[in-house]
DNA sequence: ATAAAAAGTAAAATATGTTTTACTTTTTAT
DNA sequence: ATAAAAAGTAAAACATATTTTACTTTTTAT
C-alpha cells in the first residue's frame, strides 16, 4: 500500500512532528507510514484523511488487491 | 469505529464464510470485525470495501476522531 | 559556514489484529 | 420437528502497529 501523506502534509507545509501531534501518534509513527514501513490502523488512516482534507481512498493506494 | 458490513453482506446474501474467502481472511476475523471486537487492518478495510462495492468511508463510520 | 529545525535509523516494549481449533447457539428450509 | 447451514464464543499462538528512547543525517535560514 501507497500513500501520499509526505505529498499532503508537504503542500500544507507542517513538519511531521505537528502532523503527530493533530492526529494523536508519535512522530516515529509519521516516519514509519511516510516511509511505506507498515500501514497505519484504519482509525489513524481516517485521522490523517481529516486532517490532511482528502478521502481515506484518495490518501491511500492498494496496490495488491485480494482475489480469490 | 461502527461498520455496515453485516448490513451490505446481507444485502449480497453473502454468508460470513464467503465474504472472509472474498477477502482473504477467516470466518473469525469477520465475525470479530462485524460485532464491533475491533477494527480491521486499512488493507482488509479496502479489500471489504472493494467486494460490497463501497468506498471505505462509506463502510466505517470513525465516531471519536482524535482532537488535539 | 554555522546553528537550529526537520527528517531518519534502530531496537526493545507494549498494544492491537488475525489465525487456528474446537465447541455452542441460532436461523433457515424441508 | 428435524437436519443442515449459518452465526457466535473462547482462548492460545502468531503477526503487525505504535510508543519510547536515544542517537545520526539532512535541510533550512541566517
Amino acid at each position: 500500500m501507497r500513500n501520499r501523506i509526505k505529498e499532503l502534509r508537504k503542500e500544507k507545509h507542517y513538519p511531521q512532528a505537528q502532523l503527530a501531534k493533530l492526529v494523536g501518534v508519535t512522530r516515529q509513527t509519521i516516519i514509519a507510514i511516510e516511509n511505506d514501513k507498515y500501514d497505519p490502523s484504519l482509525s489513524l488512516a481516517f485521522n490523517l484523511a481529516r486532517i490532511l482534507n482528502v478521502r481515506v481512498d484518495e490518501l491511500f493506494i492498494q496496490e495488491e488487491e485480494y482475489h480469490d
